[in-house]
DNA sequence: GAAAGCATTTAGATCGATCTAAGTGGAAGG
DNA sequence: CCTTCCACTTAGATCGATCTAAATGCTTTC
């Protein structure tokens, strides 16, 4: 019967209260471990709750209290294993601080974006984490200081007044630019897909920046289908050129799959007939044949330096914006050889 | 100055009936759309919503109404590409219900989960779709039970008493072992790794299964490391067996990402010196070369079908539950050839 | 013995929505 | 002209916590 009460209605803290003889206040003090509270009462009040199975309810105190304990993540794809990493370490980092992660998928889609923060407001999220879909208005960050939400973007960024953390590209591709040039590569492709974001522009904008200073043809920059599954086909792309490359630079893992799928399907040796050096430094990288040399762009760690910065955002929500790159590293493995 | 007003209170549905000269109650209707209110004060209502940027307050609506529109989801691991396009399929299908999908990872750990699912109840999540850690006990059911709380197994399942979606891993192994039997291989391994559960118990049974239906010997199963990049230097695992093993069976796609790897190291090429078959055909399956022959799962489809059952189960808790197996299918690419 | 000080405890208002039950005003029916 | 009905509107209680301000009971001090 106790049993059956339980389903029927939730066990609040007044039920709390009652079973230990003591007030609704007290009990909300032991809840919240306030010192106020007698020895002897607090145990009492404690044994009541387990004995009845109590559970506090977040949601109603948030009503009194600013707090929400919720933190929203919106990330582009879900099923890019990046975004997956970099997830994790949003979760790991807001789940220490016992809060708890609202995700969504925007698809890289503004207007489907856009509810989805509408919907995050109202959950009362004490925050987000966002990577902004492509083409993004700048004056969504005006909404977002409108609506007083602490926001740090990750990975993208549409505007210098909000917290972001990111990634250092430039040095990223100067590292991979550089690492080829020593090999004896002048000839080097810069393989792009996907849509245009600032994320995009840096690459690209690192590339030219570095393959430039070496007086090397910097233009070379060649965009392949979005979908890996299109990717390998496409790799013919790469010797359309007026000048054809002996080496390639890879957009990201997923583009890096793709080509050295393709080029192998021409009967190309990766590491001999032509280098190849990936971004994004997954799993793949490391476990393909041969193995990838690439640099990394540590998700897991942007996720939880983006989570922390969430977390410093909400607790003093005055501080000025803060920007984080993370370093980049170039992982030296087998796909690389001299030029021929 | 409405400006800052606006930073400092939150906009209630109060604001909005004064500022439409209208009461509370009237403005509440609105919102919820109901035919009673009349259409020039709808329009009112409506007007008065947007001019002071109203967003709605689910919590609080949530304190007299049962549904918090959030479900909760608790896997095993974020970064392995599965489970993020099993999330994936689940956050599409609640999404597109306007519920909201708060995310957790249990890291397999059974004191972690429990955590987990209180601090779910604690934001009082309409229902949970639950990937249980290895070694979770099976009374977890029966305090799910209490809680009254709907709950989806999905990939694992610890109790016939909840709903369930997950693989027909039997049949997948019969597809992957006739498919070998057919090529003519007999002596076929099964690569396993990871901890144990009831997803890894039915794909062993299932390999037993199937090999003994063709009077093969069943019991050349070989544990591999847990971690990716373990798995191809223990790769050698492989032939240290009374019998060398002509094809391999690997559990999921980290195995054969691995053991191809491995494989390829000892200088075997794999579909000619020995074939292997994955489990789980994520991108990676197509990617890489050769072409890994693979049983597909279906992730995003089991998820979306986790989703859609603990939407239903919402609606009726009183359902007698259903356990879903998802259909697999043989791939059949380029890591298989006739043994030597 | 009264006053002051301290440690605990508590009544009641409050957060922002929903819901019930009742109220309002005008048109239609007798 | 009064009643009934209809379409619409609303006051006030309610959900489960928190928080303020005040009360309570003891000990200590003068």
């Amino acid at each position: 019967m106790s049993l059956e009460e339980r389903k029927k209605t939730r066990v609040t803290l007044l039920d709390v209260a009652r079973h230990a003889n003591v007030s609704r206040a007290t009990a909300s003090l032991v809840l919240r471990k306030s010192p106020l509270v007698g020895t002897e009462t607090r145990a009492r009040v404690e044994q009541a709750m387990r004995d009845l199975g109590y559970v506090y309810n977040i949601g109603a105190a948030r009503l009194r209290v600013e707090r929400s304990q919720i933190i929203g993540a919106i990330v582009p794809n879900l099923t890019n294993p990046f975004f997956a990493e970099l997830l994790s370490g949003i979760e790991e980092v807001i789940g220490a601080t016992g809060k708890v992660v609202l995700l969504a998928n925007s698809g890289d889609n503004v207007d489907r974006q856009e509810m989805l923060l509408r919907r995050m407001r109202e959950h009362g999220v004490d925050g987000v984490i966002l990577c902004p879909a492509a083409r993004t208005e700048p004056a969504l960050s005006d909404h977002i200081a409108d609506w007083g939400m602490p926001v740090v973007q990750v990975l993208r960024h549409i505007s210098l007044d909000l917290d972001y953390v990111g990634v250092d590209y430039a040095t990223g591709m100067h590292q991979a630019v550089d690492y080829l040039a020593s090999l004896g590569h002048e000839k080097i492709a810069f393989a792009v897909h996907g849509p245009v974001h600032s994320a995009y522009r840096e690459r690209v904008e690192g590339f030219r920046e570095a393959m430039s200073s070496r007086n090397l043809n910097s233009e070379i920059i060649i965009r392949f289908p979005t979908l890996l599954g299109e990717i390998a086909s496409a790799s013919r792309l790469l010797f359309d050129q007026p000048e054809r490359p002996t080496a390639v630079i890879c957009f990201n893992h997923i583009v890096a799959l793709g080509l050295s799928g393709g080029l192998h399907d021409q009967g190309l040796t990766i590491g001999r007939d032509i280098s190849l050096v990936s971004f994004d430094d997954v799993a793949d990288a490391e476990a393909m044949r041969p193995k990838l040399t690439s640099v990394s762009t540590g998700p897991v760690a942007i996720g939880e330096m983006a989570a922390q910065l969430l977390v410093d955002r909400i607790a003093s929500p005055h501080l000025p914006p803060r920007h984080l790159v993370n370093d980049t590293k170039l992982h030296i493995r087998q796909s690389c050889g001299r030029p021929n």
